[in-house]
This record gives C-alpha cells, structure tokens and sequence, in this order.
DNA sequence: GTGCTTAATATTGTATACATGATTAGCCGA
DNA sequence: TCGGCTAATCATGTATACAATATTAAGCAC
C-alpha cells in the first residue's frame, strides 16, 4: 500500500478528518497534475470510496472541489471525468498565465532574497533532474510547483492561488495539446529566470517570462488522444 | 415567500434538480454581495435546509462552492459564517484587480461594439437609478456585475471568472471598510469609461480603470477592528 | 444481421440516522 | 459574585439507505 493511502486509512483518532480529505484530494489533484490519470478518464465515486477507505460523501465532496477548479467535469447524473480542456481553454489559461505571470514579476524581483533565490534553485534542480532520469510525471509537477512558488514570492496570497490554478489546468492542456518527450519548461529557462530575478531586473524578468509562456503554447499541438480506462488500484497504489 | 424561495421549492417535476441547486446558491451568493447577509453572520446548516427546503446535504455543497469562493468562511465542527476579509486580503484582493482588470481594457476597448456599449450603458443607468432610490443592496451588485460583464468582453472566460470572484470579495470588503454612504464606484465613472472603450482607447480606459480601482480603495477605511469591551449601554440603551 | 423495445444492472442524487465534538446552562463552592 | 465543574443541548461530520436516472444487455420482429 502507497504511503498516501496509508495516511488516508488511518483511523480519525489518528488523523483529523480534515486533514484526511486534504491528503485524498491532493493525491486525486497530483495523480490528474502528473497525467497518471488522463483527460477524459472516468472516476466513479464507488471506485474512488473503495480506494480511500471513505464514503461517498467525503469522495463526493472533493470530486466537487475538483471541479471548481475545472480539473474535473462533472456531468449530472453521468458522474465524474478528468477535464479534457479545448482548444480555447488552453487559449484563455495561457493568456491569463502572460497577463498574471508576467505582470508579478517586477514585484517578485523587488521581494526576492538570498532565501528563496537558493530556494528556486534547489527547485529547478529537481526539475532538471526528473527530466534526466525520465520521470515526466514527476517533472510535469515540479515546473508547476516553480511558477506556483514564483508566483507566491509576490506576496499576493489571491493571485497565487489563482496561478496555482492555472499551472494545475496547463498541466492537463501539456497532456493533451503537449508533444510526447518535450514538456512545457525548456531545462535551463527557470534558471535563468531565477538570474534576472536576483539582479532585481524585473522588467527583464517579466520579458522573459513572457516568451518562456509563448514557447510553451507554441510547443502545443492541437491533436486529440484516446482515452483509457483508469486501474486506480494501480495509480494510487499499492 | 420571495420569488426566488418559491421557485427555489418548486418540486423536482417542474425544476431539474441542478438548476434548483443553482437558484439556491444565487440566492445565498446574492444575498451576501449585497450585505443583506453582513460578514460574521452565523449560516446554520439546519436553517438554511429549512429556509429552501432542502436537507442539509444540498445545504453543504452550497455552503462548499461559497467557502472555495471565499464568501463563507468554513471553521470545523463549527460551521460556516459570512467571510470577514482581514485588510491584508483587501489589499490582495485590489491589487489582483489592478493587475488584471486594467491588463483587460486594450483587449475589452479592441471586441466592444454598439451592442455591448448600450448594454453597459443600461448597467450604468441602472445603477445610478439604484443608488438616487436608496436601494444600495442593489446598486452594489449592480456595480459588480458591470465590473464583470466589462471583463466577459474581453473574451477570456476564465480572466472574467476570476474578475467575478474579485467583485464578490470586494463587496465584502465595502462592507466591513467602507463608509457608509459612500459606496464604492462613483456615479459617473462607469459612463465615462464607456465612453473611452467606446473610442477604442484601450490604454486611456486602462488609466481610467486603475484610478476608478485606486479611488475605491483610497474610500476605504482601513483600520483593523480592535477587540475592544463595547459598551453595551451605549450600543443597546436607550 | 440490423434495428427497435423492454428488462436488468449500474451509478449518481438526495434524505436521513447516528456519532462526535462544541456550546450552553445549571450547580456548587469559595 | 465570580470561577470552575458537570450535564444537557445543539450543530456538524460521516455513513448508509433508498430513489431516480443512465447505461447496458436481451429478446424479438423484420
């Protein structure tokens, strides 16, 4: 059994309830981030119950979550499917990320210490690192977490979550739009994002951003996958 | 009864149990944008169940959808009350306006066409009307939904999303800093802006929407509430 | 074999019952 | 009169039962 379920099953003497629901969700939100579950793919609350050990109250609860933050679709009376976003969604995510992304990086060179700058680092590190050692799921995660954690460095707790959002949907957009093998982020860009930003040059930073954003959206190509059904035994588990 | 707690009781026969949902969650969403519902305000599962009759399962899906919206504020084994925005999420909350309500005018001032200006010209006329009657429930919604359907145009769904969950805070945010009276927007500001996207100065409109976001801002008294001993003589004699 | 109708099954939607933890009220002693 | 203790009440957390609907399978006519 995954450590994830292992925390998930402990008893509620053990764990608080909520924080229980927070360890299922974010392992069904890692598990659609990091494409082990695919656009399209089929989650039923039983399924979902069985494997976490919970009802499907508490399941039911979160799939909503879930679909708030557009990552899955629910269809009434037709249950719950992994988000696979169109074309114009991909349009309007990256169009925000330019105008959210690019607009904190001024505030974000004006605020970057020593700290976090080795912080970056030590993130881009790991990316790189997956990448090396062909772990895409794992990559997929860590270049969303850098812009999430980027995006936090401005202070704006609001802002933040909403990138946070928006690097959870473009992860879905890479696994449906992306090229198999060249994922989003080119290797070195992060770094050298992390180097304006400790040279305090935040209009060169903001550029920067800016074409990082475009390469990725032109790496996209508007093809469609086939859909598989999910062993969720296998992906959570055991 | 009110319309909407009569629609909202209609059986299932008549109305799909989703859009049943759907008036429910509209009505409790309205009734706190326009401070009928005052932050702090207990929201008890059981009267709200009774107040729709529905049970309290649909009550808590509600009760969800506004906690991730950051109109309720959800406190474990204690239930749910109306958000009371702390200043540091005020200042969050207009800054990510600024950021990106402005970032939209060139687009918004380039797609806007005769149509779409005489539809916000009603929004403004309505508003203006509001506020001349007295009904400033109202006339604060009316402000917000101007501010919305300005960001609609621009064609992003999820940018106009994100602008119409701002819109709810900051009518929160009016009602715990603002002054009373003096609410918000001005009452010819939103006429004006018309006039510059109109025009298609999408950066004159963008100047013109980070004062109007300035000058609301600026109206707002932001001083944290002390938890200073009331006194209860003065504020429940007579 | 194809298409239609009908029955069986599977899955979600909703309400309710019960368990658990929080709040309040009452009581007593200092 | 105040503070602290205990019991009663109240509200929420969770699971489960049942109803409603969608999907699938089977039977039948052509």
């Amino acid at each position: 059994m995954s450590d994830v379920q292992a925390a998930a099953k402990r008893p509620a003497s053990e764990k608080e309830g909520d924080e229980r629901h927070e360890i299922i969700y974010r392992a069904v939100s890692d598990a659609i981030v990091e494409q082990r579950l695919k656009p399209g793919a089929r989650l039923r609350e039983d399924a979902l119950a069985e494997v976490f050990a919970i009802s499907r109250t508490g399941i039911r609860k979160i799939l909503q979550r879930l679909a708030l933050e557009q990552l899955v679709t629910l269809t009434p009376r037709r249950g719950a499917r992994v988000t696979r976003p169109t074309a114009d969604e991909a349009k309007d995510v990256f169009d925000a990320r330019q105008l959210v992304e690019c607009g904190l990086m001024p505030e974000v060179a004006r605020r970057i210490g020593a700290k976090e700058a080795a912080e970056l680092r030590d993130m881009a590190r790991q990316e790189r690192q997956a990448l090396r050692t062909g772990q895409q799921s794992v990559a997929i995660r860590l270049s969303a977490d850098f812009h999430v954690r980027l995006a936090q460095l401005s202070g704006n707790a609001t802002l933040a979550e909403f990138v946070e959002r928006l690097c959870s949907r473009s992860s879905l957009i890479l696994a449906v739009y992306g090229h198999r093998g060249h994922l989003g982020c080119e290797s070195h860009d992060h770094d050298d994002l992390i180097g304006y930003l400790e040279a305090r040059n935040g209009e060169r930073a903001r550029a920067f951003m800016s074409r990082h954003l475009k390469a990725i959206e032109a790496s996209l190509s508007m093809v469609e996958e086939e859909e598989s059904v999910p062993d969720l035994q296998q992906i959570f588990g055991d």
